[in-house]
DNA sequence: CCTAGCATGTGAATTTTATAACTTAAACCG
DNA sequence: CGGTTTAAGTTATAAAATTCACATGCTAGG
């Protein structure tokens, strides 16, 4: 088996190619060029080409895709054949919003837990799950076999609160706290920075009216 | 003026780099070096040199930054040297917590209205903001010369949304909805996709349990 | 059964981005 | 006051990602 390292674009590609094919899927349709795709995503046809031939052939010369089948590979590959059990540390605005997050529950995460450090938070109730102490936190990793941890903690908590995660068999953290914490190097970890595009649309928004002038 | 295209992976570091600024000019840091910066934000010192290179020399040879000069340089170029008025369509739980999101106001962001169009959260306050019908969007863009909006809400209107913000003088859309919008050319659009982190998560977990078969 | 048309898959070319190596300038020390 | 050290700025090199262009192979129609 080549393992030809896959660029991280193409990953986050595959996975708005997938959660496009699933709308596609559910709104009946069958079969999906790689034009149709990339008109759909904002990419060019090549790129969806490329993308998918890192991992395989999944298409028909002359026809196109399959949407059912492809959308099944896709899932696959992402890892997303099963679901996803995932702790939550942080029962704040962000928090409580994560675990009503619909978006989460459609691709197989399911968060099993929500922890907080906050006595006033600790007891209430989350959808179904109550907010539990952070010493609660090994027993449900272990009880759900938990992989993924999400850090939604204000910024002076995180660096804590993820390295407890880890300490307790987490492997991989979904960081909201915009600054970069220091993991083991096997860790995996991802920032959802939620102030960084902002600021992208102002730099550009300033950039266009530089060159109006 | 030399008008070099600057790479948007530029930006987003940039963004980073100027947060990580203002945190080592509140614990009292004074000079930093690219080598500095690089290692508290995980880049390399290459990285950061060339990145700010796109927009001028701000150190100091042999000596390396002004922590406060270069924050203010990098607030500047960001277009963060004055406060941007937002909009927020979606007054759901996401609506709220970014309502809430202590990120955007430290960053001189403030959302001046919120919107929904269910009756049932018409009239609610958030903060100091009472949730409006659309309706009264064009009056509140108006008054503040709002030029962002953030699109919170559920899938099936976020299309509908964002078509009526551009209509009413909107040129750049924070979107969270997980779907591609569809909006004029000359609108910057950018997506904060809260579950494609979390596949990336996946998709690594999986890559490193085959590799280890 | 053969031909025309179409969309995939892929290797090559191009463009873009990142790294490394080098040059320049400031500051400090003897 | 000159030499040494340090780190920015810059040029050159390398790597990576994207686009292009074409050959391949499937389907449908006559």
């Amino acid at each position: 088996m080549k393992t030809l390292r896959v660029p991280e674009a193409t990953v986050t590609r595959l996975s708005i190619y997938s959660r496009y094919l699933e709308r596609l899927d559910r709104n009946g349709v069958t079969t999906v060029s790689s034009g149709e795709i990339a008109e759909g995503v904002g990419v060019s046809p090549a790129q969806v080409r490329k993308d998918l031939a890192y991992f395989g052939e999944f298409g028909t010369r002359g026809v196109g895709y399959n949407v059912k089948d492809l959308m099944r590979y896709t899932k696959k590959i992402l890892g997303l054949d099963h679901n996803w059990p995932l702790i939550l540390v942080g029962a704040g605005n962000l928090g409580y919003a994560l675990c009503t997050y619909k978006g989460f529950n459609s691709r197989g995460f399911k968060i099993v837990g929500v922890f907080d450090n906050d006595l006033t938070k600790i007891g209430k109730r989350i959808n179904e799950l109550e907010v539990l102490p952070m010493e609660k936190m090994p027993d449900v990793i272990k009880e759900h076999g938990v992989k993924i941890g999400i850090v939604a903690t204000p910024n002076r908590a995180a660096q804590e609160v993820a390295t407890y995660m880890v300490k307790n068999g987490i492997q991989a953290v979904l960081n909201f706290a915009p600054l970069p914490l220091n993991l083991p190097e096997h860790i995996e970890v991802r920032n959802v920075d939620l102030s960084v595009k902002l600021e992208i649309l102002t730099f550009n928004l300033g950039f266009k009216s530089a060159q109006n002038v």
